[in-house]
DNA sequence: TCTTATTGTTAGTATTACTAACATTTCTGA
DNA sequence: TCAGAAATGTTAGTAATACTAACAATAAGA
């Protein structure tokens, strides 16, 4: 199981990019040193002329790959979620029970993947990098036209298979959509604060209280109490 | 009552200027246009410069009172929070029923402030810029720093203060302060998420879903069922 | 081998994010 | 009223960022 993933060639949106970076090796060492890179550094000082320097080229080579560093980050997002997919398909596929798929899905919205390991890119890396900067990659001015253009289709795809397990459980609920894109947000941002605002939470970085607190919260909310 | 918070002057620590702006009129000038100006342009696109040049002053001018830009928002963001502490002690003053001052937490939280007169910043606007700019000011790497000199402090202060009233209503539920956060937080992207991702959430900007969704999700999560 | 794809290289521009130094105006208090 | 401080204006700079253009070199494939 593990090992089909393992070799599994993610699927992203062809507006995010130029050119496709697995189609070549700059290509492939370009999206993978960045991944480490914005995490080092923060989407603030990452620059393309750093991220040249690391990998021995030029930042007019990058720029064949990608628009700009913004869109570098929407790529690396969009592989994420496509991959969280892929983990919520295979660690679901056996299970009848819509409680125990709905569990799961809570799981790797807190705890990020379940499966680790990829050929092409490292998805523990992808977590960190998508929890200390993904949502500064969407709240922009620009979202508007990109939402158009479909980039945000992977995380719609994952969140609506999130909605579609709680339907199943309870078909009367009005808010499953906003319900699965709060948990996905603020799942991300519990992580962020247990790290750098602990004043605002009872949750440790590597504790299970983010898991406890996130499943309480569903399954209540959900119920018709 | 609305009169009397209409004059209040909000305190802003002090580490987040270099200059109190409101010991000048250049200064007030320079946060009240700056709310606008951020929110016309998103702070990826806002610079001192801009702002100067609508003011009619320079951008060294503008630096004698804030180190940047970044530390503008976190100025305007912190007035906001104070801002917002004021109107919750306001409204919750004369009740008794913890529930009821739970109730009018929610609203402020997730509607923004209810008295939306003030004679030095115009609270409404402010609301539109937390909105759309909050998260990305403090989602940094700079954040650790600016933690211990305090700077949020001021949101620290009101969601303890709803925590306290959570933990008044269930002393032994668990995750006050982590739950009070996640509505702060994700009131704020749901209100993101309705204006520019709609495909994620069931909430209109303007309608009544997000408080309804947000009010059930609080109170059954605290609930003993 | 001819062509195409890929990468390297160099050089440039406009904008941003600042800092320094000094001149001018305004206000204040002795 | 006059000296000095506070506030603001002005000018001029630098280093870094975010690109773009144009062309040369190399490797791969049909």
């Amino acid at each position: 199981m593990e090992s089909i993933l393992k070799k599994i060639r993610v699927n992203v949106n062809s507006n995010l990019y130029l050119k496709d970076p697995f189609s070549s090796e700059l290509g492939v060492l370009i999206v993978r040193e960045a991944t480490q890179l914005i995490q080092e550094l923060g989407m603030e000082n990452f620059t393309f002329k750093k991220l040249a320097s690391k990998i021995g080229s030029t930042e007019a080579a990058i720029y064949r790959y990608f628009e700009n560093k913004h869109m570098l980050l929407l790529y690396l997002n969009a592989w994420y979620w496509a991959w969280m997919e892929h983990n919520l398909v295979f660690a679901t596929a056996n299970l009848i029970d819509p409680e125990e798929r709905l569990g799961v899905a809570i799981r790797l919205m807190v705890d990020g993947p379940l499966y680790r390991e990829n050929d092409f890119l490292d998805p523990k890396q992808l977590h960190l990098l998508v929890v200390n900067e993904s949502l500064k990659g969407y709240l922009t001015k620009a979202v508007d036209n990109e939402h158009e253009s479909g980039i945000f289709a992977q995380v719609y795809k994952f969140g609506e298979r999130i909605s579609a397990i709680i339907q199943e459980i309870n078909p009367t609920y009005q808010f499953p959509k906003t319900l699965v894109s709060t948990v996905m947000e603020s799942s991300l941002l519990q992580n962020f604060n247990s790290r750098h605002l602990p004043g605002m939470t009872e949750a440790k970085p590597d504790g299970g209280e983010r898991l406890n607190f996130f499943k309480e919260l569903v399954v209540k909310t959900i119920s018709n109490a």
